[in-house]
DNA sequence: ACCACGGCTAGAACGCGTTACATTCCTGGG
DNA sequence: CCCAGGAATGTAACGCGTTCTAGCCGTGGT
């Protein structure tokens, strides 16, 4: 079953599946995309080739998914620790230069989950509506409390883009690191300077 | 040679790469990526396999550099009928939403391009960079002779990353051609409004 | 305690991008 | 006109994602 949400894990299930996880985890780290190879997935996490295709229905979506977790630690990182700033575009941009910087500490690794989540395997889509989710709720923290919703929403969506589009730039070798911030800076400062 | 721009290429050359490109643009609009098979589109080309590897650097890159062509027509499109609208947003959007609805005629080969175009391969790089310079001539046709070149140039950047978002989301299914064209709209005015 | 069923395993097999190799063709310089 | 050398051909081979098959194991219902 692709959908691990929909269906009741036993205890073991959980276990092997989050093994399955940590393994390209470690190999997407060492050695980015191309080293993510399923049978070494595999071998790795103790499992048999054909039962990772049981709890994803692709590398992609393996990969996807261990993204998700990696938002939702942000998150929480987020959560605890609120975006600085004076004006709402600083804070935004906090939040997302903060995204980025933990991203540059794993840059295999990023690269490799980045990749994944543009791939167009039905198992992603989820993944990435997930991921689109949680990157709207965390830039939710940079905004005031009274702020329109609607204009919050095309604000945070139309970064959302930007950040998919430099995030995908810098994996590729289009953009530096460096640029792909300021991007981000320039996209918000464009957006946000206007009000508040 | 992957770079062909670099080389001086004979006449039966020139039409050898154009075949290929030919061949795989046909595959391409019946099946999508997939059916991109770089053993059809050899034979498709009356080339040989290996032909087509001393051309092109990859599939994506064949894809690519089809890309590349097409965004070259289309900015031809565009300066014989230049963008109508009263506004600046209103022009960039009308110049986006062309470039979208040209797509939208020929929905497997846009996917099968776009796709091409998120690769990291590095032949690729190259025509990522030609589409973007292209696209940015092109918006450059929606804004008045004395708008401020570097606000433009993050304006229009900007538009790009949202663009090539959008593209991705759908030709990956995350979302319709219709919000793909309200995004750039919501996008363009967020950013053109405050401006003429 | 037993049986049936569904998940798990090991491993083979398939598809397609990519590469390698031997051979033939074409072209431009002597 | 001829020859050297790069380009093109046809085909086999490789790598890795994905799928398939056959058999084993463990668990939950009777």
């Amino acid at each position: 079953m692709a959908d691990p949400t929909a269906e009741q894990l036993s205890k073991s299930q959980v276990a092997r599946r989050q093994r399955v996880i940590e393994a390209a985890l470690q190999l997407g780290s060492e050695g980015g995309y191309d080293a993510v190879q399923m049978r070494d997935v595999a071998t790795r996490a103790n499992v048999a080739l054909g039962t990772i295709y049981r709890y994803f229905s692709s590398k992609d979506h393996l990969l996807a998914a261990a993204l998700v977790e990696w938002t939702r630690d942000l998150e929480r990182r987020v959560t605890m620790r609120p975006p600085r700033g004076d004006t709402i575009a600083d804070r935004v941009v906090d939040v997302l230069r903060r995204a980025t910087r933990a991203m540059e500490r794993e840059p295999k690794l990023s690269a490799a989950v980045v990749t994944a989540l543009s791939s167009n395997d039905p198992g992603v889509t989820e993944c990435q509506r997930e991921v689109g989710i949680v990157m709207d709720r965390i830039q939710g923290l940079a905004f005031p409390a009274d702020f329109d919703p609607a204009l919050q929403a095309r604000i945070t969506r139309a970064l959302d883009l930007v950040w998919f589009s430099s995030l995908v730039g810098w994996v590729n070798g289009w953009v530096g690191i460096a640029e792909t911030g300021d991007e981000l800076d320039s996209a918000a400062h464009l957006m946000l300077d206007q009000f508040g």
